[in-house]
RNA sequence: GGGUCUGUGGUCUAGGGGUUUAUGACGUCGCCCUUACAAGGCGAAGAUCGAGGGUUCAAUUCCCUCCGGACCCA
């Protein structure tokens, strides 16, 4: 017996925060700890980790999720697999060019676009640096040297390559569609990027004659749209109106270059109680019209152009903004005596996400991703992935059976990856960049290598140094793809797709994609997709999608809410002795939460313990710390106690006190679980096991047993610690890494975070874990005689029966609780 | 408005027809500085398992409806 060599009597941030440093400052160390090692032999783990998106802030319940996608990282190493566990940023897309024009107070297409690029590319890089500390601070063990960003050349020139290869196989079309466009922000968007807000319109009863001069009145919301009516509707069994089927009816506002009336038909999405139950169908108020017009095969018309401003077809409202052109549509009706009556109501319209801009359908050439016709093999090829937990497969089901048009992926803005096409003169002809080159087709030409493909029906007809003459005046694309056409490459780059074929054809399909559940039908969704386009294969082995961080109440944190809690304050917390406090605002008015120390280790054991994959979660730093912190400390004292005892130089020979056995036994079991749980990348259960182990029955039964034979110098019980302490520190390790490499590195020279095989366990003794519960209830028992009887617990005492079943255990309790 | 998931003491959680007078943790209360640990130990109180109906000899557990929450969609 010593004095402890864990000098320090407990966990401390400051101390978390030194060892942690050590521990990113030297690269080299750090790199062939955590670096991938693709020929290194063992069986390879590549996890699809989500790029996280730098906006300045990185949400708390995010990196929360992400210090458990480190867990799983960790874990997969500690049962001997080579794992690859990235380091990506997402950088494309809309929100940066929206920091940017707020920053700057100007609009995107007053730039030029590679001014505006570069303000881009500035901004989003200090973001990006927050982010990087943020991620080490919470203890990421991520291959920060391959670091790669989703606008980086070596990136987008995947995205552009796999853009080529599906449109070569014919997985990708370009079309004339109905498309939802913003035209305020001037782009395209995708299904997936619209919400619907509540907002005051005009409901307005405008009268219309049949070409025989019957009166009828049609509802509409949207009367400068007439112009673009291709046909008026009635529900098939509304007794009242079908006199009126197919004749036709004048449109009672002017319009230019194409018919002035329109026939009636039937149609059964026409609600006959909504209105007058006459339905005018215009190209395009709004998706039904969309499906109207499909299903009768009417041409639509153009009634809305790029800019937001009517067209020639509407006559007088021509380039009028569609608002004005209301207000003018109503104006003009009512002077003709055509409005019936006028209800301000309650609606929703369909807004764009990003810029909350009312969005329009029009029609545009645009590129569209083929998804309908492989929504079958994806069904069977989802079959082979494992879903942790398995119930929210059905995210995924349930948005694949609602998908019923393609997806548009070209988008007229300027901060994403640029389409790389390029048009003939004379637009029968396209030219597309070498697979791995990056191009800027706006303002660069096409590089050596380019291929010349008919448009139409994409066949190679040569290279492009050969035909150029032929070309013409060429034109570069300058639209760009949606983000979710880089972001769904995620687990293809980084499983090494046309990059390194060697490791690929080993790492696909992907082991593990972790993400949250708000984004399986995106992310999750386009990813599998593009692996079933391009290689008919599921893209993952293993989706775990986890639940998203709530406030203390259970209600989404958010800005307007003002009940956010910042990551940096949670992980600094306790930190040069400074407190943590945080006004958050809950249901009933503004709370103060205070904690003294919480720290990366104990916020990580907080995730891990607290709820199970798939939960949302509530995170209140009070109760990180009062829960958890303490477990640090216990399992940080049990060491502590251990470290005053030298290891002997071998296991001695001897047989072992029973005692010794039993936690031995009690020991493998738990660790069993734990071994278990680790490959089934159940974190809660592993870390459960082994925190209940921990801080129970090893340190208040067995520890209190042996603790007279430490003091005494036995070899078994000193070997029986160390053994333990040893192996438990190593599968603690994923949770509490830099908690167990202190430990450990301090007592053996040797760091739990460098294991890369499970422990070897001990024999499990069935009989002696039976016994468990008997020995804590005797346990129980006599200290509370003891407190009953005002005797300290290391007072002799006497009179207490030992029961037949721990005869075994006799002479150990005996000595443990001084029984007379 | 629709779909999916979810609902166990103040908080988080185990259990998934009878072995349950429902597990454990935190918090609360009471007692105790017992040589690793008061960031500890012992003990106590606290839940009609969201509400109502049904199936069953038996429901916290299965079914239905409703209510709350979350996610997604319209």
């Amino acid at each position: 017996m010593g004095t402890p060599r864990l000098p320090n009597k407990r966990w401390s941030i400051d101390l978390e925060k030194k060892i942690q440093e050590e521990h990113y400052a030297d690269e080299g160390a750090y790199q062939n700890r955590y670096g991938f090692k693709p020929e290194s032999g063992k069986p390879i783990f590549v996890i699809d980790t989500p790029p996280p998106y730098p906006s300045g802030t990185w949400h708390i319940g995010a990196v929360a999720q992400y210090s458990m996608i480190d867990v799983l990282a960790r874990s997969q190493r500690l049962l001997g697999k080579e794992v690859y566990f990235p380091w990506g940023v997402d950088r494309n897309g809309i929100n940066i060019e929206f920091t940017v024009e707020k920053n700057t107070k100007r609009k995107m297409k007053t730039y030029d676009r590679a001014e505006f690029l570069n303000l881009c590319r500035e901004t989003i890089e200090t973001f990006t640096q927050a982010m990087r500390k943020t991620a080490a601070r919470v203890g990421l063990s991520c291959d920060f040297a391959a670091e790669y960003l989703t606008d980086a050349p070596d990136y987008r020139s995947v995205t552009q390559s796999i853009f080529i290869e599906l449109f070569k196989k014919g997985d990708i079309v370009e079309d004339l569609r109905p498309n939802i466009y913003d035209p305020v922000e001037g782009t395209t968007i995708a299904d997936a990027e619209v919400e619907r807000i509540q907002r005051m319109t005009k409901l307005v009863d405008v009268r219309w004659k049949t070409e025989d001069g019957e009166e009828l009145v049609i509802s509409t919301t949207r009367p400068e749209m007439i112009c673009a009516c291709g046909v008026v509707v009635v529900h098939p069994d509304d007794e009242r109106y079908q006199h009126l089927v197919g004749k036709r009816v004048n449109l009672p506002m002017p319009v230019d270059e194409r018919g002035k009336s329109v026939e009636i038909q039937t149609h059964p999405s026409v609600k006959s109680e909504f209105g007058s139950g006459i339905l005018m169908v215009c190209s395009f108020g709004d998706q039904n019209d969309v499906a109207v017009f499909r299903e009768l095969g009417l041409t639509p018309f153009q009634a809305i152009d790029l800019n937001g401003c009517m067209t020639s077809i509407s006559g007088p409202l021509s380039g009028l903004t569609v608002l004005d052109a209301r207000a003018k549509a109503i104006e003009m009706l009512e002077s003709d005596e055509n409005i019936v009556s006028i209800e301000e109501r309650q609606q929703e319209i369909p807004v764009s996400e990003r810029g909350k801009n009312p969005v329009e359908i029009i029609l545009l050439k645009e590129w569209y991703v083929r998804q309908t016709h492989i929504q079958d093999k994806m069904l069977e090829l989802i079959e082979d992935i494992e879903f942790h937990p398995p119930r929210n497969r059905q995210f995924l089901l349930d948005w694949m059976e609602n998908i019923s048009i393609d997806w548009p992926i070209s988008r007229r803005r300027w901060y994403h990856t640029e389409i790389p096409i390029w048009y003939s003169e004379d637009e029968t002809h396209i030219i597309v960049p070498p697979v791995g080159q990056y191009v800027q087709p706006w303002k660069d030409s096409p590089p050596e290598g380019s291929r010349v493909l008919l448009r139409n029906t994409r066949e190679d007809v040569g290279a492009y140094s050969e035909l150029q003459a032929e070309m013409g005046q060429i034109r570069g694309e300058e639209k760009v793809f949606d983000t979710w056409m880089d972001s769904s490459n995620s687990n293809l780059f980084v499983s090494g797709y046309l990059n390194r074929p060697d490791v690929f054809e080993k790492a696909f399909p992907t082991a593990l994609r972790p993400q949250g559940k708000e984004i399986v039908r995106t992310w999750l969704y386009y990813t599998l997709l593009k692996s079933a386009l391009l290689l008919e294969q599921p893209g993952f082995k293993h989706v775990w999608i986890d639940g998203l961080g709530m406030d203390p109440w259970g209600r989404k944190m958010s800005k307007s809410l003002g009940n956010g809690i910042d990551a940096d304050s949670v992980l600094e917390c306790g930190s040069g002795g400074r407190t943590g406090a945080w006004k958050v605002r809950g249901p009933d008015g503004s709370v103060n939460l205070k904690a003294n120390k919480i720290g990366s280790e104990c916020f990580r054991l907080w995730k891990a313990c607290e709820a199970q994959v798939g939960d949302d979660f509530h995170i209140n730093p009070e109760e990180i710390e009062s829960k958890y912190f303490g477990v640090l400390t216990k399992i940080f004292n049990v060491a502590r106690f251990a470290s005053q005892f030298e290891c002997p130089e071998q296991e001695p020979s001897t047989p072992y006190p029973i005692e010794d056995q039993w936690i031995k036994s009690e020991f493998a079991a738990m660790m069993t679980t734990a071994e278990g749980a680790w490959k089934d990348l159940d974190i809660y259960t592993a870390t459960q096991a082994l925190k209940t182990f921990g801080t129970g029955v090893l340190p208040s039964h067995w520890l209190e047993m042996a603790k007279s034979r430490l003091y005494d110098g036995d070899e078994h019980a000193a070997w029986t610690i160390h053994l333990i302490l040893k192996d438990f520190l190593a599968a603690f390790s994923p949770v509490c890494p830099f908690f167990c490499h202190h430990i450990s590195m301090t007592l053996y020279g040797e760091s739990a975070v460098d294991v890369d095989a499970f422990p070897q366990l001990p024999a499990i003794q069935s009989d002696l874990n039976a016994k468990t519960s008997d020995i804590e209830a005797f346990n129980s028992e006599v200290w509370k005689t003891k407190k009953e009887n005002g005797l300290s617990l290391n007072a002799e005492i006497e009179g207490i029966n030992i029961p037949d079943s721990l005869e075994e255990f006799r002479e150990t309790l005996t000595r443990m609780h001084k029984l007379l």
